[in-house]
RNA sequence: GGCCAGAUAGCUCAGUUGGUAGAGCAGAGGAUUGAAAAUCCUCGUGUCGGCGGUUCGAUUCCGUCUCUGGCCA
C-alpha cells in the first residue's frame, strides 16, 4: 500500500538486440498497457530495416506511439521527446491505461523522468556559424573562448568534444548567459510512479552473436536498398542525425564508395556493439531498475510478476496467455 | 627445387644504429541537459615464428629450420 497517488508508468530499458520489443508486446497481453517508443532512430520515417523497427504487422497488433513521427531531414531531440512522451502518457492515463515506455535511448529516459533545464532549442544558423569557426580556428580555440565566457562549463567539457563546445557556445549566443548558470534549475518531481525494468543479457558474447545475426538479417532484407532510396531523394546528407544512426552511416559510406562490402559490414557490426555497450553504461546508473536477464527464458514471467506487484491487482484472466507460467 | 620479401598485441602494421617495444582498429570501463544509434574521456607484457651462435646482454647481428606471399624453374 502506498499513499503515492501519482499515476503509474512502466519503463522497459535495454540495449539493442536484447528483446525489448518482444517483451513489451507480451506484457500488453497481461496488463492494460499502451506502448510508447523511447528510441531516437525509430522516430524517423523510412528508417525501417536498419533501425530494427518492429514490422508493420507487429505495429498493427501492438501500436507504438512516437514511431515514424519525423521526416529524416528534420532532426528530433531529447526535449521534443520529453514533450511528446508526456503528452502521450497523459492521453493514455486519461484512458485509464498505463503507459509502457520501451526503448534504448538512455538520454530520453533520463530527460523524461529527470526533466531538462529551460534552455533554447537548437538554432541551425548559430550552429552553422560555430561549426565554421570550429573548422577555421580549431575546436581548442573555441574551447578557450568558452573558458572565458563560462569557466564552469569549460571545465566540464573536454577540449576535443566539439559537439558540447558548440552547444555551450550556442546557448550563450542565444541567451547571453552562461550555460552552466542555466543548468542548475530545481528539478520538480516526475508526475508518474515508475517501475523500471532493465533487460540486460548476462553474457556479452551472446549479445554480440545476436547483433551479428541481426545485422546479417538486415543485409538480407535489403538495408542497402533502403539507404539507396534515402539517397535518391537528394535532400538528405550524412550529417543529419537520422543518417548518423548505426548502420545507416556505414551504408551511406559504402554506397558512396568509401567502404567496400566487407568494411561496411565490419564497421556496422562494431558500431552496433559499441552502441550496446554505451546503452548498458546508462543502465548501470539506473540504480532503481529491476534487472532482468535477457538470456533467462523466465524473464517474461519475472517481468509479469514485477508488474503484478506494481499494478497491485491480478491481470484480467481473459487475457492470460498459456505460454507463460502463472507464478 | 632456386631466388627475394615477410613472420612483432585479437586484426593491420611501425620500431629498436644490440639494453626485452608502440600506433590505428577491435575490445573493456566511464561521461552524458534540445544531434544521444550522437559526441567525448580512460585503459596496451606481447615466448617481437622455433632452435642454435656471437655478445655482459639478442626482438634487433649471424646460421639454420618452419610457415606465408611473390618471382624464376
Amino acid at each position: 500500500m502506498s499513499c503515492d497517488q501519482r499515476p503509474l508508468a512502466v519503463f522497459l530499458m535495454g540495449p539493442t538486440a536484447s528483446g525489448k520489443t518482444a517483451l513489451a508486446c507480451e506484457l500488453t497481453r497481461w496488463f492494460p498497457l499502451e506502448l510508447i517508443s523511447v528510441d531516437s532512430a525509430l522516430v524517423y520515417r523510412g528508417l525501417d530495416i536498419g533501425s530494427a523497427k518492429p514490422d508493420a504487422a507487429t505495429l498493427a497488433q501492438f501500436p507504438h506511439r512516437l514511431i515514424d513521427i519525423r521526416d529524416p531531414s528534420q532532426p528530433y531531440s531529447a526535449a521534443e521527446f520529453r514533450h511528446d512522451a508526456l503528452r502521450e502518457m497523459a492521453t493514455i492515463t486519461a484512458g485509464r491505461r498505463i503507459p509502457l515506455l520501451v526503448g534504448g535511448t538512455g538520454l530520453y529516459f533520463r530527460s523524461l523522468q529527470g526533466g531538462l533545464s529551460s534552455l533554447p532549442d537548437a538554432d541551425a544558423s548559430v550552429r552553422a556559424q560555430l561549426a565554421q569557426e570550429g573548422r577555421d580556428c580549431g575546436w581548442h580555440a573555441l574551447h578557450a573562448r568558452l573558458e572565458n565566457l563560462d569557466p564552469v562549463a569549460a571545465a566540464r567539457i573536454d577540449a576535443n568534444d566539439a559537439q558540447r563546445i558548440q552547444r555551450a557556445l550556442e546557448v550563450i549566443a542565444l541567451t547571453g548567459k552562461p550555460l552552466s548558470q542555466q543548468q542548475s534549475g530545481p528539478t520538480q518531481r516526475f508526475g508518474y510512479r515508475v517501475l523500471k525494468l532493465a533487460l540486460i543479457p548476462s553474457d556479452r558474447s551472446v549479445l554480440h552473436a545476436r547483433i551479428a545475426q541481426r545485422l546479417d538479417a538486415m543485409l538480407a532484407e535489403g538495408i542497402l536498398d533502403e539507404v539507396r532510396k534515402l539517397r535518391a531523394r537528394g535532400d538528405l546528407h550524412p550529417d543529419l542525425p537520422a543518417l548518423r544512426a548505426v548502420g545507416y552511416r556505414q551504408a551511406w559510406q559504402h554506397l558512396q564508395g568509401e567502404l567496400d562490402a566487407k568494411e561496411f559490414r565490419d564497421r556496422a557490426l562494431f558500431a552496433t556493439r559499441q552502441l550496446a555497450k554505451r546503452q548498458m553504461t546508462w543502465l548501470r546508473s539506473e540504480l532503481d531498475a529491476r534487472v532482468l536477464d535477457a538470456l533467462d527464458p523466465h524473464h517474461p514471467a519475472q517481468a509479469v510478476a514485477a508488474l503484478r506487484l506494481f499494478v497491485g491487482h491480478r491481470p484480467d484472466p481473459s487475457r492470460v496467455n498459456n505460454s507463460l507460467p502463472t507464478g
